[in-house]
RNA sequence: GGUCGCGUAGCUCAGCUGGAUAGAGCAUCUGCCUUCUAAGCAGACGGUCGAAGGUUCGAAUCCUUCCGCGAUCACCA
């Protein structure tokens, strides 16, 4: 099968092949490379040579040349129909034929586009790691969106891919909200209050910040300076003290540090499902805090790092145009440096088949990274070579950066919530979901509502940063999934209202309409793109492909009558032809982590 | 100040491994539901691609400088 490649797989070598005969023929030159290029829209073809980079070999007028080549090439090669050419562009023609071999050929083909996982590639993905004091924001949706959607790219890219999250569990911050509920909770628990976990707690880390200011103010008042006043507000005394307790293992503080992260977790859980995020393994910080001092000290004795006369430990990256960085405090103690080292290493320990990583975390920390990657490099592990941090821009409100403490955030549960209700509000103004039971409805508001912002926020490009309003709604119309997620559904219509059956050979011979033919072109850029995503690490390549799609497939469907098309083997054709398109979309947007409905 | 990133239509974004008259959506305005779902289609309007130089047959795309915005440069994480 390998070994008789279909005439689709090889067009542009053929005709590479084609063209450099020619002009060997005419002009008794040899071009080293052919370069090709889309037709644009306005004129006719479907694929285009450009003569310009001949010019520094064939001496010669680019018209005359173009026209020379495309004789040679409708007469030998099969494939070229017609051809013309516009300046030093060559328009070709591309037979009918051509395109129903192509179609022919992935029709029966299930999960087109996707590379089947070659086991021994195996890649861990990071992403979401938040702090267990506060409940998700939009920033960790953003985060958690393109890890998830990345790691499915990675995967129909051929990859093994592991998720995973590093849990932020321990820490000054978790101490605030474990003393501030001691202080003022009153027994609170998530049963009692009604409240989910992670807001639960998230509101003893606002109590706490409260208190604490209070405590600046009238430090401030009676005459310290702001400065110590910050230092040495009792409040904030106490908690480094409940950190310290925690850090030796005292009884009780444990005790209620895991009874708080377990409600948080709790609350986590509930918005990563209804996110439809997962995780394949966790880490956990108060697990791995203390990992990497023995790196260090390795590292240390072969001389890729240096200690100062303090004891500290450092590395020297001024070779590579950074500075110096510390790994290990004078008292012996890790930063969090020394901790990303160790879990690396960890990782890789306890998953022996990775052969890289990926860090979805945001660009605020690139500098972090770079350094962190050329450690280990330096240390000398092979799977070094293949680190990568998704960096992706912050997530801003018109009045500047979310900050939870002082409840400029737009919570995640908030967020989800709002988009199921907007979800719900058109879709009963437009009416269509006659014969759905009040489950089904409720499903389907989620499935656009959720759509709605997955898209919203995974089709911008991950490394500019999105300046969110929330006072203008995301869209529904336009460039946004529930327009894409529209045409699926419009497509299963159709599907459902073909009652013959449609699995039946096509007739070879078939002439294309110009909208089946764009379609069908469309549809064979879909493997190269979920590469091209995989490579780039980029969801928003797989939103852009799939709008485009769906944008010529709602133009094919307005122009041509698909069931009413009288004869017989082009209303086969066509509904074959609209089931793929509907099987691409229901793939793309499976890798951005977006659900497909059967009606909207 | 050093380093990194970004700057394209009123707004939100594509295009960036150099190629034809710079593309979408939103907003504004025109048409199209007796035919497969109008969350749609067709069209109009809208641009000194931040600025200036350079490389090239050809630059939004590559190089340099400058301007604007952001991030970062902790014995914090």
């Amino acid at each position: 099968m390998l070994a008789e490649k279909p005439r689709y797989m090889s067009l542009q070598k053929v005709i590479s092949q084609s063209v450099i005969k020619a002009v060997g023929e005419l002009y008794q030159v040899e071009l080293p490379t052919v370069e090709f290029q889309p037709t644009r829209k306005d004129f006719e073809g479907d694929i285009t040579v450009v003569v310009f980079p001949m010019l520094r070999f064939v001496k010669g007028n680019p018209v005359e040349i173009g026209n020379k080549i495309g004789e040679y090439l409708q007469e030998h090669v099969f494939e070229v129909a017609k051809f013309n050419v516009v300046k030093g562009f060559l328009n070709l023609v591309v037979e009918d034929g051509y395109y129903l071999d192509f179609f022919n050929s992935i029709v029966g083909q299930k999960e087109y586009g996707y590379v089947k996982t070659a086991s021994n590639d195996a890649v861990m993905v990071e992403y979401s790691s938040p702090n267990t004091n506060k409940p998700l924001h939009l920033g960790h949706i953003r985060n958690n969106l393109l890890g998830y959607s990345v790691s499915e790219i990675l995967k129909a890219a051929g990859k093994k891919v592991y998720k995973t999250q590093i849990i932020n569990d321990r820490g000054i911050h978790i101490c605030k909200s474990m003393l501030a509920w001691q202080k003022f909770g009153e027994g609170e628990t998530p049963e009692s209050s009604g409240l989910k976990g992670d807001h639960l707690v998230g509101k003893y880390y606002v109590a706490f910040d409260q208190a604490y200011k209070a405590q600046i103010a009238e430090l401030v008042d009676s005459g310290t300076s702001k400065e110590q006043a910050e230092k040495e507000a009792p409040i904030l005394l106490e908690a480094q003290e409940m950190l310290r307790k925690w850090e030796s293992g005292d009884a009780d503080t444990v005790a209620l540090w895991k009874k708080m992260n377990g409600w948080v977790y709790d609350g986590f859980d509930m918005t990563y499902k209804n996110l439809g995020v997962d995780f394949d393994t966790l880490y956990y910080e108060s697990d791995t805090y203390l990992l990497g001092r023995d790196m260090v000290k390795d590292g240390l004795e072969r001389g890729v790092f240096f200690k100062k006369e303090d004891g500290s430990v450092w590395i020297d990256l001024t070779d590579e145009g950074l500075d110096e960085k510390i790994v290990l405090r004078s008292d012996g103690t890790a930063v969090y440096m020394t901790q990303d080292i160790g879990t690396a290493i960890q990782r890789v320990t306890d998953f022996p088949d990775i052969k890289g990583l990926v860090y979805t975390v945001g660009n605020e920390q690139d500098y972090h990274f770079r350094v962190l990657f050329l450690i280990l490099k330096k240390l000398g592990y092979q799977w070094a070579q293949q680190l990568y941090h998704l960096s992706y821009g912050m997530v801003d409100l018109p009045s500047g950066k979310m900050k939870s403490r002082e409840g400029t955030v737009v919570d995640a549960d908030d967020l989800i919530s709002n988009m199921e209700q907007t979800a719900e509000e058109i879709s009963k103004e437009l009416g269509k979901l006659d014969g759905y039971s009040e489950g089904e409805r409720i499903k389907l508001y989620r499935t656009i509502g959720l759509g709605a912002l997955k898209y919203y926020i995974l089709k911008v490009d991950p490394k500019k940063r999105i300046l969110f309003n929330p006072e203008e709604s995301v869209d529904f119309q336009g460039n946004t999934g529930p327009f894409i997620q529209y045409t699926y559904a419009r497509i299963q219509s159709i599907l459902r209202k073909a009652n013959f059956d449609v699995s039946t050979a096509l007739d070879m011979t078939l002439e294309l309409h110009e909208k089946e033919k764009e379609l069908l072109k469309q549809i064979q850029l879909f493997p190269e793109t979920v590469q091209l995503a995989a490579e780039n690490y980029s969801p928003a390549l797989i939103a852009n492909y799939t709008y485009d799609l769906v944008k010529e497939f709602n133009s094919f469907y307005q122009q041509v009558s698909i069931l009413g098309e009288p004869d017989e083997n082009k209303k086969l054709f066509r509904v074959q032809l609209s089931s793929k398109v509907g099987e691409v979309i229901q793939s793309a947007f499976k890798l951005l982590g977006i659900v497909v409905p059967e009606r909207m």
